[in-house]
DNA sequence: CGTATTTGACCCGCGC
DNA sequence: GCGCGGGTCAAATACG
């Protein structure tokens, strides 16, 4: 398992990121009450509550695109019946999710209780699929977890149906994650064979970094880049989405079988998919490797240069002591989502934990984690990039060098979100402490 | 020249 | 078994 690194974190960070991205247009500024954690995110704690099983610093942050008068995401979960409509989902049919009908799945009444005293928390915005056992899993950032048997979800239900239709549908959307643990990942070096089948996903809403392209299949995507390198191999139109699905795989280093797919919600095209598939099979890099000059700008495409700027920034997030505290507690270490069965779902939490910090390899990340002055290095550096909105977002709900800690957490460096994106509303909120600390 | 992206072809899983 | 659709390959092309 150690072998599997960074996934989750992938996703982690990328929904951070979605949280104080500042698409353009569609997505909505963060509200006004959204709040970052004034006071330092407490790992410790986070650690210890499973249930956080995120263990992520970020995991009692609220949710900035969370409207509490959203309907759609924020809804979606914080119904009194903390319901999901799983008979959409299943379909993955053009009506936008969240309209209330169609089956549901009712969860559990913890999870419902916590909505109420917990600010929504975008990481726990989860919706697990396990294909196999034709189950969902409804986790929050709490030790809840809330399962249901569902008819009409398709075995390897695509992230396409879940994230497209229903976890970002309509206008509002929000960061979401989705996770579809499956079956069997091809082992690195395998892939190409049993590629498709049974291959674990997580999928990540966030907003697009750049305002929805004008042209529908004719590229443009604008990735948010993450600490990973990752090389586009492809591209194909999906069936029924206007936008076309770029296949990229990690080339931060050779023959790393990690891939993620991105493509623009079909029904939200502010909205960004993303979908993470396989494992890293080595560790974080501490910088993008040469290959990483990672995915150039493409003149044809409104890539910001941004992505050549924010290595450090990016990095920095991988020296966040919360994933080393977190990664190496034991109890929290999970299982690989990899065969998640059904008389497993109760422990569920340190699958994902484990997954979570998969990307966080003791051995070789760790130090980075610790390194002060590396931090401090990385943040010089920062001062020679241009300031990413993202990065004054958080920066704004800290100070010293407790902002400049979080900034390391911060997930939302993890992308390179454009210059062109800069939505003032990310960098105005103000951030409050969390009615309650992890 | 090395590396990344584009893009059509091919392969494969899955549903019917 | 067949066809559809998604995922990957690899040659061509573009870029720095």
């Amino acid at each position: 398992m150690n072998n599997y690194q960074g996934d989750l974190d992938d996703i982690i960070r990328a929904g951070g990121g979605s949280m104080g991205s500042n698409t353009s247009t569609a997505v909505p500024a963060l509200p006004a009450d959204w709040q970052f954690p004034s006071n330092p995110v407490n790992f410790s704690s986070g650690i210890e509550e499973l249930s956080d099983y995120f263990g992520h610093p970020f995991s009692n942050m609220r949710d900035p695109f969370i409207h509490d008068t959203d309907t759609t995401v924020s809804g979606f979960f914080n119904n009194s019946n903390y319901s999901i409509d799983v008979g959409n989902l299943a379909t993955s049919g053009g009506a936008g999710g969240g309209d209330g009908s169609g089956d549901r799945i009712l969860g559990n009444k913890i999870l419902d209780d916590e909505m109420k005293t917990r600010p929504p928390n975008i990481f726990s915005r989860m919706l697990q699929i396990s294909p196999n056992e034709k189950s969902l899993v409804f986790r929050r950032n709490s030790s809840a977890v809330a399962t249901a048997s569902h008819g009409g979800l398709k075995t390897a239900a695509s992230a396409d149906s879940v994230s497209n239709d229903h976890m970002i549908s309509s206008n509002s959307s929000k960061s979401c994650l989705v996770e579809s643990p499956a079956v069997q990942i091809s082992p690195p070096g395998n892939t190409g064979i049993k590629r498709r089948k049974s291959q674990a996903k997580k999928v990540v809403c966030i907003p697009a970094p750049a305002p929805a392209n004008s042209r529908p299949g004719g590229g443009g995507e604008v990735v948010p880049s993450d600490l990973w390198a990752w090389r586009k191999y492809g591209q194909k139109p999906i069936k029924g989405s206007p936008y076309p699905r770029g296949y990229y795989r990690c080339s931060s280093s050779k023959g790393c079988s990690a891939r993620k797919q991105v493509e623009r919600s079909r029904t939200d095209p502010n909205m960004l998919v993303i979908t993470y598939t396989s494992e890293h099979n080595h560790p974080w890099p501490t910088q993008r490797n040469a290959l990483a000059g990672s995915t150039r700008s493409q003149p044809s495409k409104n890539n910001s240069p941004a992505s050549k700027t924010l290595p450090n920034s990016q990095n920095q997030r991988a020296k966040s002591p919360k994933y080393e505290e977190t990664g190496n507690h034991a109890e929290n270490v999970i299982p690989s989502p990899v065969d998640v069965k059904k008389e497993d779902l109760d422990n569920q939490f340190e699958i994902d934990d484990a997954e979570l910090y998969e990307g966080f390899p003791s051995q070789s990340y760790k130090p980075a984690l610790l390194g002060s002055n590396q931090s401090e290095d990385l943040f010089a550096d920062l001062g020679e990039i241009e300031a990413d909105p993202l990065d004054l977002l958080f920066m704004d709900g800290f100070s010293g060098d407790e902002g400049r800690e979080n900034k390391a957490l911060d997930p939302f460096s993890f992308y390179d979100w454009p210059r062109n994106n800069n939505d003032s509303n990310c960098n105005t909120t103000s951030y409050e402490s969390p009615k309650r600390d992890l």
